[in-house]
DNA sequence: GTCTATAGCATGATAGAC
DNA sequence: GTCTATCATGCTATAGAC
């Protein structure tokens, strides 16, 4: 029998290929290089490098030089995908937002009992930045390293995810089903939780916890703060 | 009336005088200075700079050059207290630790009640870090630059934080107190709630949430989880 | 004990051959 | 489209005057 994140791992169906071929059209402007499967293929490998270096060291502690020894590029070729190193840390930036925002929308977009809206959306964030790991932890980390402009609109989807928890609880609360004296905080804190799940993997992974185990303990956390009676 | 947060502010009558004297007493070897007031006066300043630098644009982005014009010192003055970029991260990230730890076992050390505990832990923690915040954020942030026997001492120490919250929850459910089928797990978020104070300070600046009723929310929320009945 | 001056080097970025 | 060779910059770190 399949589990709800395998589930989800194979409705999402996404791979990088798919992922890069979309950041390949969104950004022609600074990528040189034309025919679209040469781009591809090797903008997955730029991009995989970029985020295994930066997850260890560092964005702005990792050279091009490392990201060409990685990736098996020559300077003068990685140039051709990227006209500087900002650049790199933007192409990431953008996709990981777009991707998670559109996911949680979608995973509750034909549910309306308030509280499996809650259940759906939380396992949707756990079980999304659970595929994409190191694109989560290179995005909390690297909020501060963004050109001004950026930096608002991370921000600002960052907050546009934490309203989606909060209008759940919210409309819940409204329609007398969760009962809450502070929906802003805990829409809040259900925020830290997802992070924490991506931010501290390793802690988890050595506890032996699953994603699936991690989701059901928040939901029955927030079941609890909810005052919702379950079956 | 005194709020508990100014209570503890004043009982912890930290000041960075103080703090800094004992990073230079633990650090005489790295630092070349030998009077001790013109050494801990002059760390305060290229202690506070570094926070303040790293924090915004973080702590290999920002150069010595920099941190000298932050901080009023000159690049040849500066290695008189440095012998290199790196000590600065290991000089300002184990006394954080140290002070962390010490604070939080002395808060829960005369109390008995396992709720009474787990308030005065949880409160202890976000208080110190209301008032260290650049400390803990830097710390947060710049465990995976430090060296390696650093990185593993910063982690330990961090479990060990995380055991605390730990063993209370569990002897509270060995007196019967608290209802828990996963302390473990339970210890974890509270880390997580206690990260997302300092982490995201500036969200719950905007919502205007004060230290003392985030403490309350998050109290309330463990109540819940473990079913205490309270008056 | 603090400064100025500078050595020595690694980095991001470019030009031009293939 | 990718590579090698090279530039200019700006960095950490040191030496030595005061």
């Amino acid at each position: 029998m399949k589990t709800d994140f395998e589930h989800f791992k194979h409705e999402l169906s996404l791979t990088k290929a798919e992922i890069c071929r979309q950041l390949y059209v969104q950004h022609t402007d600074m990528i040189r290089i034309k025919k679209e499967h040469v781009a591809v293929k090797n903008l997955i490998r730029i991009i995989d490098s970029t985020l295994r270096l930066a997850s260890t060291k560092g964005f702005h502690a990792m050279t091009l030089r490392d990201l060409c020894a990685d990736s098996g590029f020559s300077i003068g070729g990685l140039y051709a995908y990227i006209r500087n190193k900002n650049d790199l840390l933007v192409l990431i930036q953008g996709h990981g937002f777009m991707l998670t925002r559109s996911t949680l929308r979608k995973s509750i977009r034909d549910i309306s009992d308030p509280f499996e809206r809650l259940r759906a959306a939380v396992s949707a964030h756990l079980f999304l930045s659970e595929i994409m790991l190191p694109w989560f932890y290179f995005s909390f980390m690297e909020v501060k390293s963004l050109p001004k402009a950026e930096m608002k609109t991370a921000i600002a989807v960052e907050q546009e995810i934490e309203d989606i928890f909060f209008d759940i609880i919210e409309s819940g609360v409204r329609q007398g089903v969760f009962r809450s004296n502070n929906a802003r905080l805990l829409a809040s804190m259900i925020k830290a939780m997802m992070q924490d799940w991506y931010l501290k993997r390793r802690k988890h992974r050595n506890q032996s916890i699953s994603v699936s185990q991690y989701a059901d303990f928040i939901i029955d956390m927030l079941a609890c703060s909810l005052k919702v009676s379950r079956s």
